[in-house]
DNA sequence: ACCTGAACACCGTTCAAGT
DNA sequence: ACCTGAACACCGTTCAAGT
């Protein structure tokens, strides 16, 4: 029991740009109508029928795992920046607008990562990069702590789930700038050592 | 544009009974299935035709303000308790533990409740008791304010944000009591005073 | 090995017909 | 005035048949 039979070299070319209209399609609808965009409409955007869909992406989390691809290693790219920066402090909060913006890449999208992590199960191809997303934040925040920015009683799923949650407020649309601004002021003094320096 | 016609003193017995049996259904639906449950499985366990269920409720969001008038009932009771313990502080703090757990209700409901306060939509009947549960967060955060308990920058709102927040991820079930705990802990001191006396 | 389109099931919503 | 059930549209998902 493994893989299931695509361990041939080459596969198909009709195989290969069916899957790349698919991820086309499908980034396409779910930045207009959010991750719950019908999956029929996207079939047919890529001109195949649904079963190919099926085929390539047997359930809507790996067709989105598929896209967000991407995305993750636009975040990966952006990690190293951060990285530059020395202060642990700054590093931590731009390593948190880095995720949410990344859990805001599609509306709607907070929900299924959520569902991801809820109680490891192996099929969801979600739950490996969420997993590896809140490893780094944990990495982030311990570095913050050992530079006595951030609170002994802060993890990084915390923060992270912190950042999930301001993206979902922000993808509900309820919210003006300035009152996302100031939930993120107040998750920030909420982290943070009191003693540290301004 | 006006009332449509139930001006007529006594509605009909048949018509409080569906009422009531449709409102059971729907609790009992939500309790189970969350806010998004099926609409015809709702009116065929309240043994009415769909048509009927539109016709008492003509939204979703209009059966769904209807199930939670009694939470929101609760909710005021609940505000009269807090009121008497006189420590501004206490006060906000239970008041938001209240509110997380109206918010709580049924699983997905943040996500009709964010919509509600999207954009002064008066036709939403949602957005009416959202608008309340602000206005008397906001005057907690001020009694706390005046008390010295609360920083000065933080509105009324963004603790509704965060409440809903807290509530969501409950919801969306991914999460342990313990990180919940952290996640409120870590709110609170971001709204409070650093010089309160704990 | 991969694709196609028909097929089935389920649901939201409306409408013509009843009482 | 209110109810009913049929009807339509849309979508997720699968299956038999093609190449």
């Amino acid at each position: 029991m493994g893989a299931k039979g695509q361990q041939g070299r080459k596969p198909r070319a009709d195989v290969q740009r069916n899957r790349a209209a698919l991820l086309e399609a499908a980034q396409r609808h779910f930045l207009r109508v959010g991750v719950g965009a019908s999956l029929e409409a996207v079939a047919k955007e890529a001109g195949v029928g649904p079963a190919t869909l099926y085929r390539h992406f047997p359930t809507r989390e790996a067709l989105l795992a598929a896209v967000l691809q991407t995305r993750s290693e636009e975040l990966v790219a952006r990690q190293e920046d951060i990285a530059l920066l020395g202060d642990a402090s700054e590093a931590l909060r731009q390593w948190l607008r880095a995720l949410e913006e990344y859990f805001s890449a599609f509306s709607g999208l907070p929900e299924p990562l959520m569902a991801a992590v809820r109680e490891r199960e192996p099929d969801n191809p979600l739950t490996l990069p969420c997993d590896e997303l809140i490893a780094t934040t944990d990495e982030y925040v311990r570095a913050a702590q050992l530079a006595g920015h951030a609170r002994p009683s802060v993890k990084g799923y915390d923060l992270y789930l912190a950042a999930v949650s301001v993206a979902w407020i922000k993808g509900s649309g309820a919210t003006d700038e300035e009152s996302l601004d100031r939930l993120r002021a107040l998750i920030e003094s909420g982290y943070r050592e009191q003693d540290g320096e301004e």
